[in-house]
DNA sequence: CTGTATCCTTTGTGATACTG
DNA sequence: CAGTATCACAAAGGATACAG
């Protein structure tokens, strides 16, 4: 948020959920709750498996972020090699109705969705 | 899509509601179906006063892909000078109950994450 | 194993000016 | 009014290599 600007007041003004947006839909961050609601609690490398695409920076950067936001707790384990597990927190399993919500979302509408796209493509050509 | 690297399959093995969330939750979608949610059919003007940090050509854009997602409805007056407006489609409003679940939560637990990033960055420092 | 560091490319976005 | 065109820039993301 700019103060001298008002950037991201304006948002919020013109859309009372920008801020939740901007936590849960940020890229890669459903996918990382995604795969931590599936397999449980599990370390870096096994998230790192699951979401092939991702690169390990990303991967960090995304984590941090989750965890200053209180989505998902981190453990260390102080072994040898170093053990890190994750998972989700209470408030992020919070989040499952939501999710939930929208894979049911994705089932009913998302074909039509396609339509469109069809449909609209073809007026272009 | 890349049919060689496969990496949108990757995203979507990894997270079932990827796809919903690349439509439904790009930036600017949020604010812009807000507002006409809010205000109903509007013209192009109105929008970008509505949302007053958005520029002409990012606002186009966005409309442009709503509009073939089926998520928006353009209609063209042919005056001088020209008038079109905006709507919200039918596929469109069915999001209405998502954004409703998204502005409980919000209501509910935004305030927990605020705390979360308080309390993170305190032990940071 | 769990990350960091570095470099590089791409994408998104903004500023500005202009057209029918 | 409703956009389009162009330039420019910053941030996000990926590739790769390396460290504790």
């Amino acid at each position: 948020m700019n103060a001298e600007t008002g950037e991201a007041l304006d948002a919020e003004l013109a859309c009372p959920i920008a801020p939740v947006v901007d936590i849960v839909f940020s890229r890669w961050t459903t996918p990382i709750l995604w795969t931590l609601h599936e397999y449980g609690r599990q370390r870096f490398v096994e998230l790192q498996r699951r979401i092939a695409t991702i690169t390990p920076k990303v991967l960090t950067q995304r984590l941090r972020q989750m965890e200053r936001d209180g989505l998902v707790v981190r453990t260390y384990h102080p072994e040898v090699p170093p053990r890190v597990e994750y998972e989700i927190s209470e408030l992020g399993g919070s989040l499952a109705p939501l999710f939930a919500a929208l894979t049911e979302w994705s089932a009913e509408n998302l074909e039509k969705v396609e339509r469109a796209r069809s449909a609209y493509d073809e007026g272009e050509g």
